[in-house]
DNA sequence: CATGAATGAGACTTCATTCAT
DNA sequence: AATGAATGAAGTCTCATTCAT
């Protein structure tokens, strides 16, 4: 990801692939989008495949360490999770492009799919953890900590993007109090968060 | 819908739309799934798009009438919640093809995700509309009964997708208590739900 | 051509085709015009080809006894001239779609291109008699009886065709006094005529 | 047109589309004929209309030239008629397809034929401003000099044509005499010319 | 490193024709 | 006589990938 090339490309094709999705993304529009030859994209990348695998992995790493950088041991456990719905929020604020792709491109049965799942099980994990953690501290008490892992990633990222398709200026960190009470505390929330 | 050879085109359809996606998938094998010839399609259907789409409405809909259709007055609102949660993932259970075909063909900017989003705005007002009940009665206490919908609806059908994923023969129903009490109580939730 | 059904399919085709052309022509649009199941066409017709053939035939006879009725022993070899050209210009006008049809699918090696000059062939043989007898007659003075005849129905066709395509609300009568005065007198034309 | 391979694809397709007509012509048998990839057809035109519409402009601008270039200002008007109807069965004679295209491509709605016709409208003005000329010099007595020059337009073109068909080793030269003594002094012709 | 012309497999779609009713 | 559902061959066009320069 040295070269200048390499950038001009991986910018055009996130651009591209959110706005396409995988299979109508054409090697030509990104070409032209980089301003470089469609032979170029090829000396770069293997193929359609790899330059989209690449782009994927970088974004779900990308995602996992923005929302995890901001975690800190003084944290308490419900504070973890309210700033790993902002972080979130926050992504997908800055990398909306990223946030289609994630949702789109990961329910299949094709190498991408599985190698895309594999990334973002790997971050899910990472909540899970969390979880895990404020369970062991009486603090959560839910019986299965994966499914909640799973339910506060979909939760987030289904209504982030649901207002990112309904009003393109939302702003989506204005969710995130909801989001987090909701998370927390459920429909019936109230006075605990 | 009523000719045979219609059910047999549609079924197939469901088929390979959920198998492939809509782009990978061709009318080749469709009509060979459906043991029909590729322009008994076209004598049904207009193009591959009014195929979809037409699957997408009814599968929508049919969510939407699955799920209401076991909501009763004498419920309370946590009641109500529970069973939308249930009835969701026994939904996915039966079609657990529409559950992907829902989840992957919904984000994007032509005609048919546009068309897809609306029908699925439909049903995620109607989950709002027992929130906000909820709300009025002084049970739940959410803020953004728009928000909590579209979170409910993220957190199970993400988690049910998942799990369908990592391990086809998951028993999704078995995920049931464990989103229901998310969703009531949140990760708090304990003695309350 | 009894059948009621026949002369409704028949003035659909005529309809169709020479809008669309014989091969952009399609038997579910003439159905549709003429009203009838598309299976019925092929019980009066064998093919799309014969039914067009049957139609061209139909049409070139038209012209030649409607121009031809109008000759008379009693008119001199200029009146009959005149006579070709008015009233292929009212043939023109009232089958304006034979006209178009006529033109369009004339020139090719098909078999229906081949059956179609045969009977304009037969139609321009009747204009060069009357050349021929003219020139007999030493009123006329052309080498060439065929080429003069010929070139009667090109001018003649080709400016109404011009002006039915140039402005369809055209009286192509109008154009009688000149296309007669130039079929006389050519370009030098004046007090001949 | 600079490229080998489009001077190749221009070539081939001139000679299929002249005997096929646009419709029955396809994009294989242009491809087989010019040893290239169809694919790479769509390389260098966008669409089977669009290298149609080019061959065709670039067919009726070269009839244009062709005919335009030998007038000259000594000529007197019926001699630059003469020479209109040399030049333009020479045209016929060398580009014989492009004369089988002009006259069956012309007449219809769609928007090669607009296009098409727009093309020919601007070729028979040239006719008509040589025929005015001789008009202002009283050399010619036509009334509607438009009309002239459609007709004259018309009777070498379905002359020049029907002959091609009936004789395929047809001299059309030969028929140049004939044709101009009927312009410029028609049926009556004789001493004038 | 970079290019872009060329490729050809494969997709969607059309439509004349058939045939059981 | 008439119907219209069904067919499948054939056509246009797309696009990831290659390769000679």
């Amino acid at each position: 990801m040295a070269s200048v090339k390499t950038r001009l490309i991986f910018r055009a094709a996130v651009d591209v692939f959110s706005e396409r999705g995988f299979e109508k993304a054409t090697m030509d529009e990104i070409a032209a989008k980089a301003s470089v030859a469609k032979g170029t994209i090829y000396y770069h990348f293997k193929s359609k495949e790899d330059l989209f695998v690449f782009l994927v992995e970088e974004g779900t790493e990308l995602l996992r360490e923005k929302v995890l950088s901001h975690l800190t041991e003084e944290m308490s456990s419900s504070e973890k999770i309210r700033e790993i719905v902002r972080a979130q929020l926050a992504f997908f604020t800055e990398y909306r492009d990223f946030c289609i792709i994630i949702l789109r491109e990961t329910w299949g049965d094709e190498a991408r799919h599985r190698e895309f799942r594999r990334m973002l099980v790997h971050y899910v994990q990472s909540i899970r953890q969390v979880i895990a953690q404020g369970v062991d501290e009486q603090i959560f008490s839910v019986e299965n900590a994966e499914v909640a892992a799973w339910s506060l990633f979909g939760s987030t990222s289904i209504t982030a993007l649901h207002h990112l398709f309904a009003d393109p200026a939302v702003d989506l960190l204005a969710l995130a109090p909801s989001l987090q009470a909701i998370a927390l505390g459920g429909l019936h929330a109230k006075e605990i968060t």
